[in-house]
DNA sequence: ATTTATATATACATTCATGTATGAACAAAT
DNA sequence: ATTTGTTCATACATGAATGTATATATAAAT
C-alpha cells in the first residue's frame, strides 16, 4: 500500500471506530435489542448510511462488540492459566483476581462484556451469540479442567475430579462477573474479591469428608 | 361474590391465563424484546384487543411473569432456610438441592426462571425490572446472611464473616441458574448438584489458612 | 484534468408494532 | 325485558425502524 492511498482510508476506519464506540454506549445503555442504528448513528455523528457501509446490520455490530471483549480475555486466561509449569491454587487465585482487576479498571472492557452478559438476550433469533457464548464458554471450562488435571498428576489432592472443580470454578467466576454487570454499584467485588477467592481456594483444597 | 356472577368472570380468567402462558411462551422463545403483542395474542388464540383488556403493556406481562416466577421461590427460601432452628451446612445445601431440583423439575418454573435470568435485558428502560432484581437479590442475600451469622452464634466456625459467606453463596447459586439457563442442555446441573454443593459447603467450612 | 473509486449523506419504500377508540356479543342485574 | 357492565374483536392513526437505492463529495490514479 503506497503511503499516499492512506488519507481516506484513515478516514474510514476513524468512522468505522467511532461508530463501534458509539454502538457500545448505546448497547449498555439501552440495551441491543432497544437500540437502533438511527441512535447509534446519532451518537457518531453520522447518519445510518455510513453505518451500513461498514457493517451489514445490527447484529454484526453487536457481533463484534461482543467478540471484542471475550476474545482478549480468553488469550490472557490461556497465557496466565496454562502456562505455568506447577500448577497451584494460589497461581490460579492469582490469576483470576488479576483478570477481574483488570475488567474493573478498565471502562471499555466493563461496558463491553456488560452488553455480553448482560445487555442482550441469548434467543434463538441471535443464534450466532449463542454458538459463540458456548464455545467461549467451553474453552474456558476446558482450560480449568486441564489445569485442575495437571494438578492432580502432580500429587496435589483435589476434594473433587477435574471436571467438577472445573465447573464450580466456572459457575462460581460466572456469578461473579454477571452480578457485577447485573447490578453495577451494588456489589463489592473491588473491596472482596480477595476474600471471594480465598473462600473458593483454599477450602477448596481440603480433601474432602467422609 | 354471588355464585351466579362468575361465568363471565371465570371466562375472563381463563383468557388471563390463556395470555400470560402464551406470553411465557414467547419470551422464552424470543427473548422479552423482539416479542410483539400480536405474537402473543396468536399463540393465546385472541387478539390483541384481548391482552390490553388485561394488561397494560408488555411491560406488564414481562413485570408479571417474573414476580410468578422468583415469588414463590423467595418464599420457599425463607421457608426452608430460616426456619430451622440449629443452622448448618447440610441443612443449607439439602434447602438449596431442593429448590434446583424443583426448578429443574418444573417446565413451568423453568421457563419463566429463564426469562427472568436470560430472557430480557436488564437497562434503565426497565427500571423496574432492576429495581425488583435488586431488590430479590438483597432479600435473598439477608437470608443468607442471618443464616451464616447464626451459624457463628451457635459456636460453628466459618472460613469469612457472614457477609462474604453470603455474598459467596450468592455468587455461586446465581452462577449455577445462569449457566443452566443460558447454555441449556449443555450443563450436568441435573447429574452434578450434589458434588457442586459438596464442593462448596463442605471445604467451605475448614478453618482458613493463615 | 479527467477518470475511478470510496465514503458517507439523502431519500424512499416497506414493514411492523403500538396504543386507542369503537363496536359487537353476551352475561348479570333489576 | 330492558339495562348495565364486561370481555374481547375490529379498525384506525401514528410513529418508528429497516434496508436499499441514489446522489454527492472528495481522494486517488492515470
Amino acid at each position: 500500500m503506497p503511503m499516499t492511498m492512506h488519507r481516506k482510508k484513515e478516514q474510514g476506519l476513524a468512522t468505522r471506530q467511532k461508530i463501534l464506540e458509539a454502538a457500545e454506549d448505546i448497547f449498555f445503555e439501552k440495551g441491543a435489542a432497544l437500540t437502533t442504528l438511527e441512535q447509534i448513528a446519532d451518537r457518531a455523528n453520522v447518519t445510518r448510511g455510513a453505518i451500513y457501509g461498514h457493517f451489514k446490520n445490527k447484529r454484526m455490530l453487536l457481533e463484534h462488540i461482543i467478540d471484542s471483549a471475550v476474545l482478549p480475555l480468553l488469550d490472557i486466561f490461556r497465557e496466565t492459566i496454562s502456562r505455568d509449569p506447577i500448577p497451584s491454587f494460589e497461581q490460579l487465585q492469582k490469576a483470576h483476581v488479576q483478570v477481574i482487576t483488570d475488567i474493573i479498571n478498565s471502562a471499555e472492557l466493563k461496558k463491553r462484556l456488560s452488553i455480553a452478559f448482560v445487555k442482550c438476550e441469548y434467543t434463538e433469533e441471535f443464534a450466532y451469540l449463542i454458538e459463540q457464548s458456548i464455545h467461549y464458554h467451553d474453552e474456558v471450562r476446558n482450560i480449568y479442567k486441564v489445569f485442575f488435571s495437571r494438578m492432580e498428576k502432580s500429587g496435589i489432592k483435589l476434594a473433587k475430579n477435574p471436571e467438577i472443580m472445573a465447573d464450580a470454578l466456572m459457575l462460581y467466576v460466572t456469578g461473579m462477573l454477571t452480578e457485577y454487570f447485573k447490578y453495577p454499584g451494588q456489589t463489592n467485588l473491588e473491596k472482596n474479591i480477595n476474600d471471594y477467592f480465598d473462600l473458593f481456594f483454599f477450602p477448596i483444597s481440603c480433601p474432602s469428608p467422609e
